[in-house]
This record gives structure tokens, sequence and C-alpha cells, in this order.
DNA sequence: TGAATAGTGTCTGTCAGACAGTATCAC
DNA sequence: GTGATACTGTCTGACAGACACTATTCA
């Protein structure tokens, strides 16, 4: 039995004479932090090249913004979900598919487009730079991996009136051939007795889009933060990868110095031997691994 | 110097003929989990009573879903972020203010809203069982505090072709004097060489609207995961409260028995201890505590 | 042989799980 | 005293940090 509203409409009733308000609506687009890991050139081919952590950005070729750089990404159509959007834009940014995709965050501060109301829904991806070609061809917006570096710069706690403040500075700064784009975003948490309220801003910014520097310490948090307990970054390694190289990875995004021997014991199980070892290295050749993906044990 | 794009333009002359294209956008709800914490009746006044989590939802009373149970929320307004539309919905139905509020997902799957192109940006708040009186008398609407119960119903990992395939069955009930509401949410994991992919389907549902039985579950995780490494619990407790009662509440969010000895130590600096007791309880007294908002040491 | 990386062994301190024991109130 | 909860002490095993040692390749 079908269940009347008000006015004594059923469901179907209701749904064939709704029409959409017209009040107003944003647009929400799906902004990709993506990352990769490369090798930084090694004049000595003894040694390992060291690994660089990189993160895609396009530069605008028209207003707001011209000439900064910014994520990609692109506006969410009536027929898709945010997720299948930004899939969509690191399709046809960088021919890959099928990689690792993380919903973020979304912003929606007031102003962030200077045009207009614009929600971000922002998306982390992961990919192995061997899979990856930039167009390099289709210059009328030009794309490149920059360098990512994101520091501490200040910490500070103030006792307030019933409760204290927190506040984090950290550096971002991204490098590539096209120059360096350095911000500093301030992350603040106000601790009451009640609440705990946290916020990011951006305090400096020198060379990027929108609120794009945000986008990408938030990014940079959640995989610091999940490295330490998921597999995740193991969807930045190629197929086939020493136990080294992972740790330089490893070393890479969380941006610090970690024990061969402890490192080893907790990938330990993430990882699966192969019978491959490397080749002509200039020293002890090393196993090759892969991602682990049967059952441990 | 201003730039000038491809047009001749300055970034203002751009942004004053700037006009919103006519292309569809979607409406945005920002609708709220919000968790506190209820004494479950005792008969016995010597025996603690038990507690139990609670999560506010609100009877429809129009279509689409006309009589199910939804999320308190509301759509996002031009002129305020998600955050502040759904702080401003929590006032507006609990009369609380400044509590813990945590942004969680943004849904958008298509069709998810009958009636139009909506998606739903979810918060998580945490309030205290004590700070809030629901406006009972507004009864246009009835809202009405459901206790939450979350389990895992069955675990499957499936080996495929280069990967595999891990799908997790949980069973959502909610409960009060208004009756029961069933949900089975599937959490789906694929794992391929290259790539993770996760989603969230509902497989049966009964009485609650729209996606919202995935959305609870979803805030049901976050809150279960970030318990174990952050205060977050303590938003749900009054000022002061014991080291047993909190333990309980740990306890029934993580649906599972804990070590009081373990707890305790590690607590101990999540908490301030006062020199208040609890009284005529019909046993040993209990010291009181509360959450720790100075420096630790 | 030397320069470099690969890989393992083991000590130690910290910490969670487990459990037992003592303390203290209301009636 | 009884029945309930409050609180503490301590054993044990798992594990991460730290460091040292051995192994192996190629020029």
């Amino acid at each position: 039995m079908d269940m009347l509203d008000r006015d004594g409409l059923t469901e179907r009733e209701f749904l064939e004479q709704y029409r959409v308000g017209d009040y107003e609506r944003p647009s929400v687009a799906a902004d990709m932090v993506i990352f990769t890991v490369t090798d930084a050139d090694e004049d000595n081919y003894r040694k390992l090249p060291e690994k660089e952590l990189r993160v895609l950005l396009i530069q605008r070729g028209g207003h707001p913004f011209l000439g900064k750089w910014a994520l990609p990404g692109g506006f969410v159509r009536p027929d898709e979900t945010t997720e299948q959007a930004a899939a969509r834009e690191l399709r046809e940014e960088t021919g890959v598919d099928n990689v690792y995709l993380e919903q973020l965050y979304t912003f929606s501060d007031i102003g962030r487009d200077p045009r207009a109301w614009v929600m971000s829904c922002s998306y982390m991806a992961l990919i192995d730079s061997g899979q990856v070609q930039l167009k390099a061809g289709d210059d009328a917006v030009s794309a490149a991996w920059f360098k990512a570096s994101y520091r501490l710069l200040r910490e500070r706690k103030e006792l307030i009136e019933g409760g204290y403040v927190k506040k984090l500075l950290h550096e971002l700064k991204l490098s590539s051939d096209h120059g360096e784009l350095v911000a500093t975003v301030e992350w603040t948490m106000t601790a009451t007795e009640t609440s705990t309220a946290s916020s990011y801003a951006i305090v400096s910014n020198d060379g990027l889009a929108f609120d794009h520097a945000k986008i990408i310490a938030y990014a940079i948090e959640r995989l610091r933060g999940k490295v330490n307990y998921t597999d995740i970054a193991l969807h930045l390694m190629p197929k086939l990868f020493t136990l080294t190289e992972l740790q330089q990875v490893y070393e890479v995004i969380l941006d610090k110095e970690l024990l061969k021997a402890a490192f080893r014991r907790k990938v330990a199980d993430l990882v699966t031997e192969t019978d491959h070892y490397t080749e002509n290295a200039g020293h002890r050749p090393s196993r090759l691994f892969r991602r682990r993906l049967e059952e441990i044990r």
C-alpha cells in the first residue's frame, strides 16, 4: 500500500510532479593530487639514485590565476559520481587507469574560486612512474611533475581561556624545471572543554592557483598517515622492486630515515619475494619483491 | 604588471565579464551523524547502568521516503561552507553548539536522491548527552535517538585473476521506542596488481531513507578507528566522569570488552584527575576525571 | 681488493594482554 | 559481613629501536 503525503500524493505521483527549485547551486569539481615517485639523477653509477615524491600540476592558460600552477581536475557531470569524474580526469591527464584512488576532503570555503561558487571534492591518486607517459605534445596547457617537500616550520601551543590553541606551520615546496613554488600552510586546532575544531589556512602562496596548496598539504598528510598502517605505498612501486627501493619510498614520503632491519620486519607481510634479482648494479644484487596479493600464510 | 589572457583581458576584467554557465549543477546537502552516549535503565541500583551509543534520526514527513527515518541535514547555502551548514543544522536540531564536528565523506552516487542530483557531504558530531535537550514539542517532524549496533556478519576473501576481492558484510541495527531499523551494508575491496578500490553498497534496508545506512556505517567505522589513537571519545563524556564510565564508552563504541588495567594505562594522559568522587553509589566511590587540556607533564 | 649495497642476528626497552590481588563504600 | 565497584601490581610475550655483523657483487 502506498503512503500518501499531506497533498494526498503517492511517492510516484510526487516524483512525477517534482521540479527542482531555482535556488542557487554550487559547481562541484573533482581535483586530483596525483603522486608518483621518480629517481633523482645520480652521477656515481655505483650509488643508488635517491627517490623523489612528485605531484602533477598543470599551468593555467586562462584567468583566473593565469600562469599559476593548479591541480588537474574538472567539473563533475550529472551522470557520474565524484569518483568517476576523478578517474576520468586522471585518465585524460595521464592516460593511466585502474590505479589507487582515494577521496580526501571536500573544500568549500566561500571565495575559494573568484569566479563562482565552486566546491572541490579532492582525490589522491598513487601511480607507478613507469606506467605513465605525460603527453608532452599537447602544450596548449603544460603539465609537469613537481618534486614535493613538506616540512614543519613551527609548532606552537597557547593556553587560552578554557582550553588551548595549537598551531602547526608547514612549508610546502614544489620544484621542477619550471621553477619552484612555495606556500606555507597553517593548521590550527582549537580545543575547549566541549569541542575540538581544526582548520587549515594558507599563510603565504607563491605560484599555486586557488586553495590548491591546502589540498596538496592535506594529501601529503593523509599519505604520511596511511603509509604507517596500510600497504598504500606499494601502489607507487613498479611490479618488481627491491626492499631498499621500497624503504626509500617510505623515507621520501615520511621525510625521515628508517632503520633497515626494522623496516624489513615491518613490510615483510606486505610483499612476496620473487626469484629475480637486480643485475649489473655495481654491487651485490638485490632480491626483487612484488606486492602481496595472496592470503598471508 | 597584470597578465593578459588570450582575449587580452586582465584578471579583473575577466572576472567582471565572467558569467556562470548554465550547465547543470548538483545540490549539495550537509548530512549529520550525531552521536551521543546514554545510560540504559538499570533495575539494581547497586549495579552500574550500561552505556548505549545513540544516533539522532528524523522521521520524514513528506516524499520521498515518507515515514522513513533520515539523518538530520539540509542544503548548503551560497554564503556558507559545508561545515557551517552542518553546524547550523546541528544547532537547529539539537540546540547545541561548539561540539566536536568532523567531515566524513562526500557521497555522490547517481540516483541516491530520487528527486534530483544531490550530493551529500556528511559530517559526524559527538555530543555529551547531558548537554542536549531534544525539542520534543515540535512534532511536525519527530526526532529520536536510536541505539546503534554495528556488527560484522560475514567476511569473505576470494582470489580472482590477478588479485583478490574482499567483502565485509555488516549489519546496522538502530532501535528506539519508535521501533527497530535494520540494514546490511557490504564493503567491497578489490585489489589487483596496480590498484586497490573499495566501495560500499546497501544490501538490505528496512526503515532508513536515502543511502543513509551507508553514511551511518561509514561514521561508525570512522569513530571506531579514531577512538584508538585520539581523544575523540572524550567528546561524548560530561565534564566530570569516572574512568569506568569512559571505559564503558570505549566498549560500546568498539563493541568489545577491554581490560581495566590496560585501559587505564592507555587513557592516562588523555585525562586529568580531579579531587571529586562519585557519591551514594552503593559501592566504593570512584574518582572523577575531566578531559586533559593542559600540556602533558 | 675495495666500494658499495644486501641481508641477518640479537640486545634492549617499551608497552599491551592477562590476571590476581587489595581497597572501600552502602546497606 | 556481603556485594558491588575501584584501583594497583606484576608477569609475560610481542615488537620496534638500535647497532653490529656477515655476504655478495662488479670494476
